[in-house]
DNA sequence: CGAGGGTTTGACTCTGCTCAAAACGTGTGG
DNA sequence: CCACACGTTTTGAGCAGAGTCAAACCCTCG
């Protein structure tokens, strides 16, 4: 895992709004976010836009594959610095000790993605609301930043979808518990000023 | 892909409750599904039981895992054969072709954990239940066998957990579907008898 | 035949969705 | 510099679907 930033070198800059890669594009890199934040979705028949996750510095934007080609697409929120690895020169190359890394990773990966689909289950809007903070929490303390504030480039309606609520409801528990002190929330960042309250919230599934 | 029956050979019998691995234990092993079936679940600190799969012949039990323990357990619901190869002595005798092998299924294998939380984010209780059995029908077609007929060991609450649903929402559902005459649902398994107004169920999220 | 687990059905409650309108914020043009 | 228009967010009222609690039913096993 400690292997990833090496691998990764050459950077690179995305805008507000440019793409890392497009659903149906053949997936030939792995992305490695250095600076702002990356939001993953798909559309899917009826022309809804399904959002599955926002990445970090120093998070792997996460492949899901469908013959080879890339079932999500991947946008900046924000300006940001991403490393690209092609895959195909990747293999020639690398050692069998990067490839069981990669591996490794995605298994690890899948943990992440498991308590999101807990969280997605069970759980009022309050709680997946706590729970999404607390998931960023965690990750932005891995990175060694400060846990307690949230930066949230993403719409509400990003935000909403993300964790299967209406862009109402999720507006809803975020007044109510902006009015009773538990946070502080601004367009562009969420600030946890009662870290237990959110953390009772979170683990309180239904 | 296609590497995968190769790879695993020694195969073992399990019984009903028989676990093939526990949460916490260390993950030595993948396995592979020969005959019957397996569930995949954990417990929150809570001591609820979450259910997250159910794995036919000819599909890999998936590995979470959390400093390389198991976040999971698995169990047989029926009498199953499952074959178990121990990665480390596989990493050393492995070539990279099968580690690369390995990492792709990992990759597509994040498709059906993603169109599995659409199911759950948005979508009435008919809609994931029949989502979960097209996504069965397309497994089990996948193994050729009939996609009309699912095998259901499991029981109601399992699958009510897995669908992230209570017993009685889902028995409901599963009434109404028999008595409008669309399914046929024993204990032991579901008979798809319109697979066209299943698919408009399962495609109508919200 | 009785006991127990699993399942079905019923009545009621409540949370989150829908529809609708108002408020906010930002950028553009007069 | 102000007015307006548009996108985003907030707030409100009413409703529907899933959850909860409770009782009856079914089936298997002892």
């Amino acid at each position: 895992m400690s292997l990833l930033p090496q691998i990764f070198q050459v950077g690179c800059a995305y805008q507000p709004g440019d793409y890392l890669f497009t659903a149906g594009e053949r997936a030939d890199d792995q992305f490695h976010v250095r600076s702002g934040m990356i939001k993953t979705y798909f559309i899917n028949s009826e022309g809804t836009e399904y959002v599955t996750g926002f990445y970090l510095p120093g998070e792997v934007v996460p492949r899901v594959l469908e013959d080879g080609l890339h079932s999500q697409s991947a946008v900046a929120l924000e300006t940001s610095t991403v490393c690209r690895l092609n895959t195909l020169q990747f293999r020639d190359t690398a050692t069998k000790e990067i490839a069981v890394a990669l591996c490794e990773h995605a298994e690890s990966s899948a943990l992440q993605s498991l308590r999101y689909q807990l969280n997605l289950r069970n759980g009022s809007a309050a709680a997946r609301f706590a729970g999404f903070c607390a998931q960023m929490a965690d990750r932005l303390s891995n990175q060694g930043r400060d846990r307690h504030h949230i930066p949230t480039p993403m719409t509400r309606t990003d935000m909403a979808s993300y964790l299967g609520l209406t862009l109402e409801s999720l507006s809803r528990v975020i007044s109510k518990l902006k009015t009773s002190g538990v946070i502080r929330a601004e367009k562009t960042f969420v600030e946890i000023k009662e870290p237990e309250t959110m953390a009772v919230l979170a683990s309180h599934l239904n």
